[in-house]
DNA sequence: CTGAAAGCGCTTACAG
DNA sequence: CTGAAAGCGCTTACAG
């Protein structure tokens, strides 16, 4: 029968307690009222909402995260951040989610493989949720996301059992790339893939094969990268090694595609008198004067709204069925690439949302 | 005198309650032998473990949260990672954390003010401290912590009251480019310095200055950038636009430079022979064919080693002052500055911690 | 070496 | 419209 225990020093913040305590009330009414529950009066709310305000009252997320069941905080994979596309995308995704009120927890940055210890913060931090913007495909993250019944969206890369994915019309923009290079008289053209094991590669090099196909050409060359600059820039020397060269280089990518041109400056071969150039993605380094290059542009503001937007409708209703959003990219012209007579550089224009068909 | 209410329904995962009860022992033992406590027999330990293992359990880091006022997150403010260095910073930041087994949660990235609604992110989920690497100096999440008692250390800046800071030594470095470009003939040399409320740009600025007046030299002319490529980019456009041209550049950061060389290549001027140009950070893009820039490389990983060194000290004793720190860059001799006779490219020479005495 | 109990700061049925 | 109470899943004095 001994008396209370002392509590422990606490950190001498405000808490709904010490604010309930000044305002006269219940711990449950202030709780209601700075959560704006409607079942409080007006006036008790605002008189509530004045006290914690001057207490300097900063709600404990911790504390109502083990309720609710909810943190508030969305997991992060991205890949390496030397590619400036998924610099941008934690950018993007950093201001969407500070706007919905949530935060970005750094999951996994580069291109190693998932492993589960790093998967379990997810649980461990009770997120509400992941966002995989990492091109490999791995399923540590989705076996880990669907065991916790935790919503989970790809970007940039096809969806996975129980994942929703957002991503650019990869194939589409491969196409519209492909048709630029043969209205521009390219007849060899020479593809740079990324990694084996990632969808967008594929999917642009289909688009590429669609045009080619049209066109009835087939792909002059095809040299594996890894969706790195020095990737781009080694894939870029063999394939000039050869007695024939190709006559246009497509890169799986932005970032290989600055390899490309810098691999072909190097060698003193004009881009794009001799050979053009172009990527995929739209980096802030493709509108550097050294490399003004052609590419499809990502629609990344719309990607993460929209990945976002998935996120939370299955939060809301873990039962709802993965998505599979494909948005169109945007065609940039610059100087990368010779072109279709008539056509000018810098018309950026929008790519359409359908198959583009040929008029004969 | 009613019966116990009904739980929510939980989620099913595995608790101390649960493996206690598998177990046999109270949960109090759980706790303690999953953390290793010594005072539990290793007999104990192993069995539970065993238990906890094979139960899928992961500790509800909220729940611990709540009673240790630890969550094992840190808050990270970095600047736009349009700028790479920011972009490597949160690569290698997030490495270190996760091998001290702590997490990143993004509080704000850019080049925008830090608002006061953005720092109680740091109360709200009870970080153990923060890190802020954003150039602007800015007082606000400084206040926030100090307040709260929180450990915060700045990396590429000057510390602030009641912070460490942890820099590369700017003004050595701005020193020893300035005696590289001095003995490589230069007499004409301009400055394209960063935002004007930023330590680093001056630090480096003055380095600078201090060659030049060891060598009766005065600065050419100052311009004043955003660190953006395409500030470097107007900025060299202007210097060049003169009568009077400068024969060397020396750009506050790398990212600047590079819109420094970009600006001149358009102008026809050739890198280095009309006019040299240097940098500052070694970010990825420093070795790009097109840029092969001479630049002091910051010493990312001792820098980011030592701020979370800072932090975690503080955060076992927050009475500790802050520390101001400071690690030698390292000189990377490229291509885009002219040398000084008998000095190879390429001969990444270390920079000495000291001043550097030129003697006579 | 282990257990029972209190409590971290919230939220939410339940009752009125 | 508001309150009293239970509980989220941990950890930590306190007691033995």
């Amino acid at each position: 029968m001994s008396g209370p225990k002392k509590s422990r020093p606490s950190s001498g913040r405000a808490t709904v307690k010490t604010i309930s305590e000044s305002a006269g009330v219940a711990a449950s009414t202030v709780s209601r009222a700075l959560r704006g529950d409607p079942r409080i009066s007006q006036e008790t709310r605002e008189r509530i909402a004045k006290i914690a305000h001057s207490a300097g009252y900063t709600p404990n997320a911790l504390a109502a995260g083990l309720v609710t069941r909810r943190s508030g905080v969305i997991g992060l994979v991205v890949g390496r951040l030397e590619n400036p596309f998924y610099a941008e995308l934690i950018e993007r995704l950093h201001e969407v989610l500070a706007a919905r009120g949530k935060r970005a927890m750094v999951l996994h940055v580069g291109g190693t493989a998932l492993d589960e210890e790093t998967m379990r913060a997810v649980l461990k931090y009770q997120m509400d949720g992941c966002v995989i913007a990492a091109a490999p495909l791995d399923s540590t993250a989705a076996a880990i996301c669907d065991q916790a019944g935790l919503p989970m969206v790809m970007i940039n890369r096809v969806a996975r059992v129980h994942s929703s994915a957002v991503s650019c019309d990869n194939q589409a923009g491969g196409r519209r790339l492909g048709e630029l290079l043969i209205g521009g008289g390219h007849r060899r053209i020479a593809f740079v893939a990324g990694r084996a094991d990632t969808s967008t590669s594929e999917q642009r090099m289909r688009g590429l094969g669609e045009a080619l196909a049209t066109a009835g050409l087939s792909r002059f060359a095809m040299v594996r990268g890894s969706y790195s600059y020095d990737s781009g820039f080694s894939a870029a020397r063999n394939l000039v090694s050869g007695t024939i060269r190709p006559d246009a280089i497509f890169a799986a990518n932005d970032i290989m595609a600055c390899g490309v041109i810098d691999a072909l400056r190097t060698l003193e071969i004009a881009v794009p008198d001799e050979i053009s150039v172009v990527g995929f993605d739209d980096i802030r380094p493709a509108r550097w004067a050294s490399y003004r290059l052609t590419t499809i542009a990502q629609p990344m503001e719309r990607m993460v709204d929209r990945a976002l937007d998935l996120l939370d409708q299955r939060l809301g209703d873990p039962s709802l069925p993965g998505e599979d959003v494909q948005i169109p990219g945007a065609l940039k012209i610059r100087d990368s690439a010779r072109l279709p007579s008539g056509m000018a550089r810098d018309a950026g224009e929008e790519m359409p949302a359908t198959a583009i068909v040929p008029a004969d």
